[in-house]
This record gives structure tokens, sequence and C-alpha cells, in this order.
DNA sequence: CCAGATTGTCACAGCTTTGTTACGGGATTT
DNA sequence: AAATCCCGTAACAAAGCTGTGACAATCTGG
């Protein structure tokens, strides 16, 4: 996954410092703007992969900004502002905001929050068609590989189901066996490494979705 | 679970006996400290699993001691402090507090948080992260610097997620045999020194994140 | 500043783990 | 019933990991 862009605007140096300081910490690039012009301007000329936006602003607010930003895109926007303004919260949320967060806040929140807003896109769209161009249909039993099917045996769907069903997550051979064979199912543990084998040739050039973990069993990648 | 144990500092006997007693009725164990020299030295005594601090206290105060603490601990801390000092709040925030409560507040709301921290910090356990750009998820056991996965042996993973587990703790040489290794391992300590310049290499220009303890053994930096 | 102790570094041989392939028995299909 | 397919096991090859020992570097106390 590329490194996400974030924007922060704000007019307070303090905050943008240190919101930019904990998501730096978490890979992200960020770029700052200390009121909405510059920030409408930036969001123009970079690829932004998320806005956090201060509503409290000189020039363009922040509720203008977020809502010259959504005429546009579908950004995601974090809006942030003093404690209690609850009208600014109802309006930000008819404008499209995403999340909202009120000052004081701890930036681990509000990392976890934007962590949290990331993954759920990621999620989302992993719904839609499978980021690694891998669908199964779980009804028909259907495999795609890049929208070609292939075929698959018995015990190569059920282990590839449940490697993608818990992908991302590393797997003990144990586990493996546990869950696609019999749960008391008594042989060989290397019997997973055949299957993964047979698996693996028939996904070709997409061999390496599934990973070998040393030492412990295999895990299912995420992304390609 | 294990009942936890809150450190309250504050220099207010009257706020002590308030928080307190809330925290009590919720099943924690609490331990007082009314200035920050006793709070640290309590911290240093005690096992303890989230800290209160009142940012103003004679002797160092709250800030001091939240600097001094996370030098050696990545332990919850919240700070309370009277309404209106921004400038504490922010620096507080820089210093690594993980929650922020203004003066007068109710101990409803403090008890509040302070569940909702822990549950937090329970959902997140999977995915141990530091301040030092280093990240570890158990479930898929993949270890990322600065956002960039590195690659590690079976060994290597399992030492350095014991010494991440105990970091900011100094561990001899036989505590990391017993535990990574089995138990009941009979061979060489220095093989521990052979694994720890393995996992240093690999770290890169991090490796100083292990330091060697002479004449004990290795500790896990909290901080770059 | 020296001697001894402690730790860093490195290479290597043995070992463990994993990849790969073949094969025979059993199940399923035709 | 024959043919085909699937599955588990075993055997071998390849790859990677690990512990040890030797030597260098560093530290410590005298």
């Amino acid at each position: 996954m590329q490194n996400k862009t974030v924007l922060i605007a704000d007019d307070e140096q303090r905050i943008r410092k240190l919101i930019s300081d904990f998501l730096q910490r978490e890979a992200y690039i960020v770029l700052e703007a200390d009121n909405g012009q510059s920030a409408l301007a930036l969001f123009a000329a970079e690829k932004i992969d998320l806005v956090i936006l201060d509503v409290m602003m000189p020039e363009p607010d922040g509720l203008t900004v977020c809502r010259e930003i959504r005429k546009k895109s579908s950004v995601p926007i974090i809006m942030l502002t003093a404690r209690g303004e609850e009208l600014d919260q109802l309006f930000a949320f008819e404008l499209g905001a995403d999340e909202y967060v009120t000052k004081p806040f701890s930036p681990k929140v509000l990392t976890a929050r934007v962590n949290a807003l990331f993954r759920r896109l990621e999620s989302e769209k992993t719904l839609e068609r499978s980021s690694n161009g891998l669908s199964i249909d779980t009804e028909s039993r259907l495999v795609c590989l890049d929208a070609h099917p292939i075929e698959l045996s018995p015990k190569e769907y059920d282990l590839l189901a449940f490697l993608f069903e818990n992908r991302g997550k590393a797997l003990s051979r144990q586990q493996i066996l546990n869950q696609v064979w019999n749960f008391d199912y008594y042989g060989d543990l290397r019997t997973v490494d055949t299957h993964i084998n047979r698996l693996r040739s028939k996904l070709g050039d997409n061999a390496s979705l599934v990973q070998t973990i040393r030492g412990y069993g295999y895990r299912f990648e995420v992304e390609k």
C-alpha cells in the first residue's frame, strides 16, 4: 500500500504540528495549511487521501472548505471543533464530513480514528472486488482470479476459502488442519504443505498471495 | 482479567479521595501520592496499569512526572488540570499523555474515561505500536519499522516480540533464554548475543533500540 | 594504562523446515 | 465396472535457520 497523504487545515501552528507529528509517526505523508484558502489550493494541486479540517479558521472557514471539497471529491474528511459546538456538528455531517472530533482531543485518539477510517474504506473496497484480483463465491463455490475461473478440488477450495476468510492473519498448520480438515483429524501436518503447493500452482502468477511464515504456517496476503 | 491498579497523584487530598472512591467502586485498586516525588517512587515500586496526574503539583510537577514515566514506560496516563490551561494541554499530549481532563470534572466522567481507555487498549492489544516507529502485529506476525516490513526468522521474531513486550525493562540473558527458548533449554547464554546481533542488523538505523546492559543483559528502548 | 572480563562480529557446519514430486489407495464419475 | 480424479503419505531436494566457537572490540576496575 502506498503511503497515504493527509492534509491538515488549522490556523493554530501548534495543533498542526501535534497532529502532524503523530501521523508522520504512522508513516502518513502530511501537508499543512493555516487557512481555508491555501487548504483548497493544496487540495487542488496534490493527491490527498484524507482532509482534517478545523471548523474555526480565517478566510473561508472549515464548513465552507468542506462544502467546496465535497463539490468536487468524495475524499474522507474529519472535522475538528471546540467542544460543545453542537450546531456545527450537525452541519458538518450534513455537509458530508466522515468523522467529527472535538477539542481537546488526544492525538492518539485522532490517529486511531484516521487509521480506522482508512481500514474501513479499505475493507469496503475489498468487498466490492477483492483487491487482490481474487473473488470467491461461497454459494456456487466458484473461484475467479483476474476474472478467469479456476478449477479447484474440494479440499483446495476449502483451504483457499479458509485462508481468504482469514487473510492477513498468520495461520499455523494446526489451525488450518483443525478448521479445514475434521477438527479431530489425525494426520500429518505436512499434508497442509502439499495442498498449499497445489493451490499455489493453480494460482499461477499469483502464487505469492500465499505466504510462508517459517516456523509457523501460512498467511494469505491482503493485497497483491 | 486481573484488577487494574491505578496511581493517583494530586496534592489535594479531597480530589484524591473523590477519584479513589469512584474507582474503587469499579473494582480498581488505587494507590495515592500527594507529590511528584512519591508518585515516581510508587510507580517504580509497584505494577501500575494507569496513572492519573495532576499538572499542578509540588516538587516535580505533573508534566515532569509524565516525562519521567514515559522514559521508562508506555503505561497510559491521564492528566488533570484547571480549565483553560491550553498550553499545558498541548504540552501534555506531546509528552505522551493519553487523555486530558479539565477540572472541575465529574467523577463519573473520569471513571467513564478510565473505563474507555482500558477498553480501547484491550481492543488494540494485537497491534502493538510504540512511539519509536516499530509495530508488531501479533495476528499477522508482521513487523514494520517506520512503515517498512522487515523479514525476521522465527527466533528473531520471538525474541523481538519478547523484548518489545517488556520494553523499558532490563532483561537478563537467562530470562530471555527461559522465555524465548524452551524453558529448560540447556545451552550457551551467548546464543542470546548472537541473536541480538542479528536482530540489530535487521533493525538497521534503529539498532540502538536494543540496548546492552553490561554485566546483565539487554533492554528494548521505549523511545527512539 | 593494563589485564581481565564482557560483548560484538562473523563464518560454518549441522539441523530443521519447507518445496516438490511421485505413487498407491480410495472415492467419485461416467 | 472402468476411468478418472482426489487425497494423504513418503521420500528427496532445496532453502533457511541456529548454535557454537574463535577472534576482535570494548569496557571496567585497579
